[in-house]
DNA sequence: TATTGTTATACTCTATAACTATA
DNA sequence: TATAGTTATAGAGTATAACAATA
């Protein structure tokens, strides 16, 4: 598998001899910090594949869902419909995904990958996969679940 | 204690009937969910007071390092040198904070709390706190820590 | 009337590079 | 030469609103 070098971290964790004050107490701004650092890791990993993140999940969800509608993309990726268009394009022009026209509703497209696409994916994937592992180095695969799991209850609504 | 309404959650967890594919089993993503979901609650809960997550960051790093010079709150926060002029400019205009006069060198600023600064920003954390817990609700004492501990040893620096 | 996708537009956030004034 | 801050500018990303076609 193809080595990936790791993020060239723009960002201190620390500031040696810096207070954060309440930051440090919560969950929020821990939240910040890692996903600042996992993003910096993310692009230097992806970046070369003019994949960004939110190109890599649209193709998730579409190869998951092939012949899913572009509104359906938007609410599954929490984007706007303007937004989805945006993505679509961009997928579209580099040749990964294509419109093609709904059977019985002659408003909606629908989005499938292309066999470039679902190459590229298996590519992407792999370095996704390392990156993943890369970025929780220092959890255990039990820790590793863990935060997923506690990540997964966050929210407002009970 | 005022009451913070909820977030409106425009943004759906799991759309039903889709599936997510591979980016249910990544820290990244998990992370992603997690961070739409508080980012909303944190614009309905502060956004009145015209306070976003950064103003926040900035001035609780201000109120613990008094007289800090931009270039740091620049490195803390993980802003460029010309993003801080932007945020401190707002800070400043909101009459929160002020730039004086460093005393050995004539170019750099040091950044201070105005006492209007310090009471909104006492209001601001009681909102913070409330937000905090409010999203952390589903989570024990004990988990909420854990979280945060877990949260902070992910980064691919090993 | 409501919905799907599109366009136009604008706003926020952020970065790079060039500039100034110091050091 | 290097550094602190500023400005100009541009590029993502995202949202709202108006619109066309269709339901």
């Amino acid at each position: 598998m193809a080595r990936i070098s790791p993020a060239p971290q723009r960002f201190e964790r620390r500031v040696p001899d810096i207070g954060y004050g309440v930051l440090d107490e919560l969950v929020g701004y821990a939240l910040r910090r890692a996903q600042i650092a996992i993003y910096e890791d993310f692009e230097a990993a992806l970046g070369p594949m003019d994949i960004t993140s939110q190109r890599f999940s649209a193709m998730v969800v579409i190869a998951a869902n092939p012949a899913i509608a572009q509104g359906t993309l938007g609410r599954v990726l929490g984007v706007a419909r303007s937004g989805v268009v945006q993505v679509v394009n961009g997928l579209q022009a580099r040749g990964w995904v294509t419109r093609e026209a709904h059977g019985t509703d002659a408003r909606a497209w629908l989005l499938k990958l292309t066999a470039e696409g679902r190459t590229i994916l298996v590519k992407a994937r792999r370095r996704v996969h390392a990156h993943d592992a890369r970025v929780s180095q220092r959890l255990s695969t039990t820790e590793r679940d863990q935060l997923i799991a506690l990540l997964d209850r966050l929210g407002s609504k009970p």
